[in-house]
DNA sequence: ACTAGCCCCTGGGAGC
DNA sequence: TGCTCCCAGGGGCTAG
């Protein structure tokens, strides 16, 4: 489901919303989708946690956690929406493995995906929504979290002012692998997926498949803007929904009428009329004009 | 040290 | 209507 811009939509919603509040309980049926701690103690230690603030890096929710007495958060609650992850606040009711909603207008489909209810102590609860069960929960110290591969491994912040130029440059000297691919490799550049790429390719003019070394600096230039433009719009725009993101209240994101290739195959191009072809990278689709994308 | 390809899951939509 | 096949936004792991 979410790229930067619906994962930085959800973190805003969280702010909003939960700083501050007490987390007195913990339910949830899919124990795998905790990796650490022991889903047994999870509960026990993130327990009577006040949230601080919550922050995201890459595509993960950094919920950050301290003691009622603690000044500063000493612990730290990760999750990764993966494909088919949510987060959602509102009020479930859970009875016979039914998740049944009390109050708000979550009266979708998604609220017989919650897997995991953290309750708050102003009584609403965050819940982890996953149909495929792909979603990854990591808790511990703020040292351990942050010190884990998980968020070591990843690489520089697309939107962040000190994301320049000149460091893009550095970074697509040094791959070999298709243009497309880099941008998905959030080793590389992170929050960027499936979606993104595809826009962020088409609006620079440069065909998916061209090695990311070969492109020339004023090409290199082209999709530097475009990953700051699409992406700086898309959050604006609260995310893109395509069949089912939903900010934390449910309600879709705007970006998808955006869209100018992402699924819009045999579609005719925006700029030149020619039909939007798909292909198969990396085992996934890009979708790409192949009159204006140059190789 | 690379990459392609499979896998984790479940459901929706297309085609027969 | 129902079956089968393909597809899905992420990313870890393995085999070559």
């Amino acid at each position: 489901m979410p790229e930067l811009p619906e994962v930085q939509t959800i973190v805003d919603d969280l702010n909003k919303k939960i700083i501050g509040c007490k987390i007195t309980k913990v339910w949830f049926d899919v124990p795998k989708l905790i990796k650490k701690p022991n889903p047994k103690d999870f509960e026990k230690q993130i327990k009577d946690l006040k949230i601080s603030i919550v922050k995201r890096r890459g595509k993960n929710i950094l919920i950050y956690l301290k003691l009622p007495k603690e000044k500063k958060p000493s612990k730290l609650l990760l999750i990764h929406q993966k494909m088919t992850g949510h987060l959602l606040i509102g009020k479930w009711n859970v009875q016979n493995e039914v998740k049944s909603l009390i109050e708000g207008e979550l009266s979708e489909k998604v609220n017989n995906y919650i897997h995991l209810i953290l309750y708050l102590d102003n009584g609403q609860q965050i819940a982890l929504s996953d149909l495929r069960k792909f979603a990854k929960i990591l808790f511990g110290t703020k040292e351990e979290i942050e010190s884990l591969p998980d968020l070591m491994q990843i690489g520089p912040e697309p939107l962040e002012r000190k994301f320049m130029f000149s460091d893009f440059v550095n970074l697509m000297s040094l791959q070999k692998r298709k243009i497309k691919q880099v941008l998905m490799d959030f080793k590389v550049i992170s929050g960027i997926g499936n979606i993104y790429s595809d826009e962020i390719l088409y609006q620079a003019k440069i065909h998916p498949f061209k090695p990311a070394n070969k492109l020339t600096e004023k090409e290199l230039n082209e999709v530097f803007l475009a990953i700051k433009n699409i992406l700086g719009k898309a959050v604006r725009m609260r995310g893109t929904s395509i069949s089912d993101f939903r900010g934390t209240d449910g309600k879709p994101g705007n970006y998808a009428r955006a869209l100018l290739v992402y699924q819009k195959e045999d579609k005719p191009c925006k700029r030149c009329q020619t039909l939007i072809k798909r292909v198969k990278v990396g085992g996934r689709s890009a979708h790409y004009c192949p009159k204006c994308q140059k190789l």
